[in-house]
DNA sequence: AGATCACTCCGGCAGC
DNA sequence: TGCTGCCGGAGTGATC
């Protein structure tokens, strides 16, 4: 599942498209009707064609394509991925590689650049990923429901990231357990399930601890391991082999067996030993 | 009325 | 081997 340092990277590839022009858009006829209705419905579709691609963003765990009259919108969720027909992607992900297929494409750009025609494809096995148009106005009204960033990255659109001290206020106000609260998109934007596991573990704080009971040394140690997590993310090149509780069966500090469990209907792993 | 919750999309895959 | 049940971002509508 893509997080911040995921959606990163693939906004770093898709800069090439910058300057194309939108031709042509092909939806996946199999998909059910509700299904669909997650890639570009309605007028959508055709207040897409003719767009030029401007630039190319991401803002929490969403990808922005800023266009010549509005922008486009998309979440790559679970199983999302962008690739160019011409060079197929393989992307790791913590469960494992994802070798580029062509069943799972569910839109494809057809994208004009140069007089050359290029085929942009997002793929979504799961089909839970979503790409919409919006105008101006529509766009910024739903970035702003996105709390400020976690991570300050090179593609961050309209940079505003969160600090330790913006953190700390946010956990005081909230007696849900700590790992709801850094997952919250609307109190901050990007973390998701693994780097908010191993933020916290890294802090030697459970997961299922009250936000408000954590200390401004808590929150902001919290808060700073987690952009530690994403920053390692990135500069390793999404090597997976970083990571020390999620998914894991041990603790790597003291050998206790990792315990895992629901949380809000997430699974969360921890250590029951080292994280109090 | 604001906060919270259950439910929804779906294929992949673990576990019988 | 073939089935069943579980998993999950975010949006939606229901409920407290």
């Amino acid at each position: 599942m893509p997080e911040l340092p995921e959606v990163e990277t693939m906004v770093h590839r898709l800069q090439e498209w910058v300057g194309s022009r939108i031709d042509d858009i092909v939806i996946d006829p199999r998909m059910s009707l509700k299904a669909a209705k997650k890639y570009l419905p309605g007028d959508e579709y055709n207040d897409t064609i003719g767009q030029a691609i401007t630039g190319v963003y991401r803002r929490g765990k969403f990808i922005v394509f800023t266009t010549s009259s509005g922008a486009l919108l998309a979440h790559n969720a679970m199983s999302g991925y962008w690739d160019s027909a011409d060079r197929p992607w393989t992307f790791d992900y913590v469960e494992g590689a994802r070798v580029s297929s062509d069943n799972d494409v569910r839109v494809i750009f057809t994208l004009e650049r140069g007089g050359e025609l290029y085929k942009l494809r997002f793929h979504d096995a799961r089909m839970f990923g979503s790409i919409r148009y919006v105008d101006p106005s529509q766009l910024a009204e739903k970035l702003s429901e996105l709390g400020p960033d976690a991570l300050h990255t090179k593609h961050l659109y309209e940079p505003r990231v969160a600090d330790g001290s913006y953190f700390y206020d946010v956990c005081q106000k909230s007696k849900k357990p700590i790992k709801e609260i850094l997952m919250d998109q609307g109190k901050l934007a990007g973390v998701g399930n693994i780097y908010a596991a191993e933020a916290l573990f890294h802090t030697e704080i459970s997961p299922f601890k009250p936000a408000n009971e954590l200390t401004r040394l808590d929150a902001n140690g919290v808060f700073a391991a987690a952009q530690v997590v994403m920053a390692n993310a990135l500069v390793r090149k999404l090597d997976y082999a970083g990571l020390r509780v999620y998914r894991k069966k041990r603790c790597d500090k003291c050998d206790t067996e990792i315990s895992s469990g629901d949380l809000k209907g997430r699974t969360t792993w921890w250590c029951s030993q080292c994280q109090k």
